[in-house]
DNA sequence: CAGTGAGCGAGCTTCCGCTTGACTT
């Protein structure tokens, strides 16, 4: 076997470096950190000084035997992971667990995959450093600490199944705070003066628009000043133009990439990482989860090359960016093309865009500044003193901006700035028209996922890999809901003054309207609202940041781990055992009112199904009446009057064929109940309003429905015919429709009407999908059909049977024969529940075979 | 599949950070 083993996290850096390497050097992956704490308890032996419980990660058991393998038989082993606190510690974990003696391995980091990075690392080998390691155990050991001592908190005090941590608990109070800022702002308004003014003189009809610098609190003071200005006579004041300049933006790191493609191309965080991964694994794009914002040397002097290719000389300005990020560890190199002059790359809708994005955006960051002229025009006038001022901005040079401008987060970002008509100081202006527009002022903005990543990052909470994983953590737990909300229409005036008359109209704007932003659910508030009580100093917006001073410092080899550990630790679990004991159940409960009919109290809170409203307490000749909030009802914001309401279901509509309509909500929304049967509301319909005809309509609309899918199910599964002796099947299933053809299953997408399908069409539907699957067929069998390998998204694969196998590491997949890959199939059919299908299948294959032969 | 909301208790849930995973009837 090969002498040198090279280790590094990921399979396609793996690749990429087997080729700068010489034949002496096999590289492989490690697929991340290879051991952890075990996830049943809390492995952490707390009483002898927080000794740490690792085990090899369940699905990391196979990866480690085959380094193990591969290992032994090297003479040496260059441990490669990335050169931050997590890198480290997979080293060590890597000697740890692959049994390496010290003077087997060697050490070596590199921050960017270009072959002299590559060769000087090898140059440059170290031994671990175990100071890093520690401060990642730490680390590692104060989450497990916080995350399986609070969690069991919350099924105690709250509701089972929830969980807390040091940085989801945070995320979800920066939603939750958020919304009870927006929720106590009060909106004030004022009103904004636009003049519009001739210029004097001029055989051309040029007018000018400019503000007011002073901005009128109420409509008094705004129809007083348009009144003084029906008699005035203006004067421009003063001309005053300077230059300025725009800089690019750095280049990207996980968190500007995830904020740009949200706000440009509209991708939620998770596909943005998503279609990422897909263009790094292609070779497209370099590592996707970096908080750097370097660009390595070879890469500076490609930018220099494109730009002076495109663009010209003048537009190049090469620049090294510095990361301010804080607790930024800057392993990787910022996320750029491979090759710079790939301006487009070949691949779906969502790739290229992306792509176009990232070249954009690294082009730009080292081209030259736009130089723009930017001219204030003021305007004075004799009856008041204040003045109107002119914005103007023209473009000298446009620089970076011919390629890419970043967007902005508050979209209010309305400021005019025209090009401005040649005019000189003194000048006479016509005052042509002048509005005063009431404006309101705006609470502070909702989160969206990506503006969520920013201030995560902001507080150096979270890293790149956890960024899209935490934001979909607080949704799965329904502490969050991303979701849209209608606006509401709100009156505002404006005041014309025109023709030396003052006219005022009221117009109408729809305001508030929210688009994909976080919203806090009851369930998040409560928990937010219990764990900000209980437990301060975690969810502390600057915990994050004083622990990290601390693994600093362990890092450095000032401080032991275990020592720390146990100074945040004593105060916490003390804290825990007392809020186990003497804290009381967090309902969220509140008390609304009285019910008018009964006069007894009217509470909101959480109840096992949810948010309620209930009515009386339970004693013990009276007993409550309960009734479940409406969808998009907060226990914040509902009203009494809300909550009454809610009473008046179940509600008799009327009858139909002799038999009641009842209309309730259940389990699984909204309903009609006649004659023993259920029949769903559709969204437009309010349970609350729906009328005795529409009931009608609906239990109608239900039964044709209901006989037409019977009638439809009637024809399948349908034989459609035969192709080369083999039936070909048309039938609906769980999923849907599809064909069965020789066993194999083919789905038909919506645009096919199952019901005209005809045998021509089936056969040409699977050809067509036969023919993509050929593309990714490296090797078949004709002896035996059902052994494949095939091509994948993440490499060859074995298919046996419906069964896929991993090929084993050393084996190239276009080599293997036969009775290797029945052997491979044999080795890896693991027992186990699931795997009763698969075991039988892959038996299945093994004796096909055989009967053949 | 369609009112539930009490309390008991078995057995379960849970963290953050590094990586990619699989293809249904």
């Amino acid at each position: 076997m090969s002498k040198n083993l090279v280790i590094v996290e990921s399979p396609a850096k793996a690749k990429t470096i087997e080729k700068f390497l010489g034949n002496d050097f096999v590289v492989k992956s490690s697929f991340g950190h290879v051991r952890d704490l075990s996830k049943k308890t809390i492995s952490i032996d707390i009483e002898h000084n927080f000794q740490p419980q690792y085990e090899i990660s369940p699905d990391k058991v196979k990866v480690v035997s085959e380094l193990k393998k591969l290992a032994k038989s090297a003479e040496t082993v260059w441990l490669a992971s990335d050169e931050d606190r997590e890198g480290e510690a997979i080293s060590w974990h890597l000697m740890e667990a692959l049994d390496l003696k010290e003077n087997k391995i060697k050490r070596i980091v590199f921050h960017e995959i270009t072959k002299t990075a590559i060769l000087e690392a090898v140059e440059n080998p170290r031994s671990i450093d175990i100071n890093l390691v520690n401060a990642q155990q730490a680390r590692r050991v104060l989450d497990r600490l916080v995350g399986y001592e609070l969690s069991p908190v919350l099924w105690k005090k709250v509701k089972p199944a929830l969980s807390a941590g040091r940085v989801q608990s945070v995320a979800v109070r920066l939603i939750v705070e958020r919304e009870d800022e927006i929720r106590n702002f009060t909106s004030n308004s004022f009103f904004r003066v636009i003049g519009i003014f001739d210029i004097k003189n001029s055989d051309k009809n040029i007018s000018i628009s400019a503000e007011l610098s002073q901005r009128f609190d109420n409509k008094q003071d705004a129809i007083k000043f348009l009144n003084d200005c029906i008699n005035a006579n203006f004067t421009v004041a003063d001309v005053e133009t300077k230059p300025a300049k725009k800089s690019p933006a750095p280049p990207f790191t996980t968190s500007t990439l995830q904020q740009e493609a949200s706000r440009k191309l509209g991708f939620p965080v998770a596909k943005t990482m998503v279609v990422a991964q897909q263009l790094y694994e292609s070779g497209f794009i370099t590592y996707m989860r970096t908080d750097s914002v370097n660009l390595s040397n070879m890469a500076l002097a490609m930018a220099k090359k494109e730009i002076e290719h495109l663009y010209g000389e003048d537009y190049v300005k090469i620049r090294k960016y510095t990361t301010k990020t804080k607790g930024a560890q800057e392993a990787h190199e910022a996320i750029r093309p491979t090759y710079l002059n790939n301006q487009s790359i070949n691949g779906d809708a969502s790739q290229k865009r992306l792509y176009d994005l990232i070249w954009k955006r690294t082009i730009a960051s080292q081209m030259s500044e736009a130089l723009l002229e930017k001219t204030n025009i003021t305007i004075e006038n004799d009856k008041r003193k204040e003045n109107f001022i002119a914005r103007g901005e023209v473009i000298k040079f446009d620089g970076f901006l011919k390629v890419y401008l970043e967007s902005s987060d508050d979209e209010d970002d309305e400021n005019q700035k025209d090009i401005l008509p040649p005019i000189k100081k003194g000048e006479k202006l016509t005052l042509n028209e002048c509005n005063a527009t009431q404006s309101f002022t705006q609470y502070p903005p909702r989160y969206t996922e990506a503006s969520l990543v920013k201030k995560l990052e902001d507080l150096g909470i979270g890293r790149p890999s956890t960024y899209a994983p935490t934001i979909s953590t607080i949704q799965k737990r329904e502490y969050v809901v991303k979701e849209d909300r209608d606006g509401v229409i709100r009156k505002f005036d404006v005041i014309t003054l025109k023709n030396k008359s003052i006219k005022e109209i009221v117009k109408s704007e729809k305001t508030g309207f929210e688009k994909n932003k976080l919203f806090p659910t009851d369930i998040g508030s409560i928990v937010n609202r219990f764990l900000v009580q209980h437990f301060e100093t975690i969810l502390d917006y600057n915990f994050t940041a004083k622990v990290e001073k601390d693994f600093d410092e362990i890092a450095e080899g000032q401080i032991v781990w275990n020592d720390m550990i146990k100074s945040f630790y004593i105060p916490f679990h003390k804290n825990v055992e007392k809020t186990m004991i003497e804290s009381e159940r967090a309902k969220g409960e509140r008390l609304l009112g009285i019910d008018p009919k009964t006069k007894r109290n009217v509470y909101v809170r959480i109840g096992r199904f949810g948010a309620m409203a209930q009515i009386g307490e339970a004693k013990e000749d009276e007993k409550p009446s309960f009734a479940g909030l409406k969808k998009g009802q907060s226990l914040d914001t509902i009203t009494l009057e809300q909550a009454l309401e809610l009473f008046n279901l179940p509600r008799t509509v009327g009858t139909f064929e002799d038999a009641e309509m009842v209309v309730s909500i259940g389990r699984f929304g909204p309903y009609v109940r006649h004659d023993a049967k259920f029949y769903s509301l559709t969204k437009t319909d309010d349970p609350y309003e729906v009328s005795e005809e529409r009931c009608i309509e609906i239990i109608k609309a239900k039964r044709i429905s209901d006989s037409a899918k019977a009638e439809i199910s009637k024809h399948f599964p349908k034989v459609l015919g035969e192709y080369e002796k083999v039936e070909v099947i048309v039938n609906i299933g769980r999923y849907g429709p599809y064909i069965t053809y020789n066993t194999t299953n083919f789905p038909i997408p919506k645009s096919l009407d199952i019901l005209k399908l005809n045998l021509a069409e089936a056969i040409e539907f699977i050809q067509g999908k036969k023919s993509k699957n050929a593309e990714r067929i490296i090797k078949e069998f004709p002896e035996n059909s059902d052994v494949k390998v095939l091509n994948g998204r993440y490499g060859a694969y074995l298919k046996v049977g419906k069964d896929n196998f991993k090929i084993p590491g050393g084996r190239e997949a276009k080599d293997l024969t036969l009775a290797e890959c029945l052997g491979i199939a044999k080795d890896n059919a693991k027992p186990g529940k699931k795997t009763t299908s698969k075991k039988t299948s892959a038996k299945k294959a093994v004796s096909s075979k055989t009967k053949k032969k």
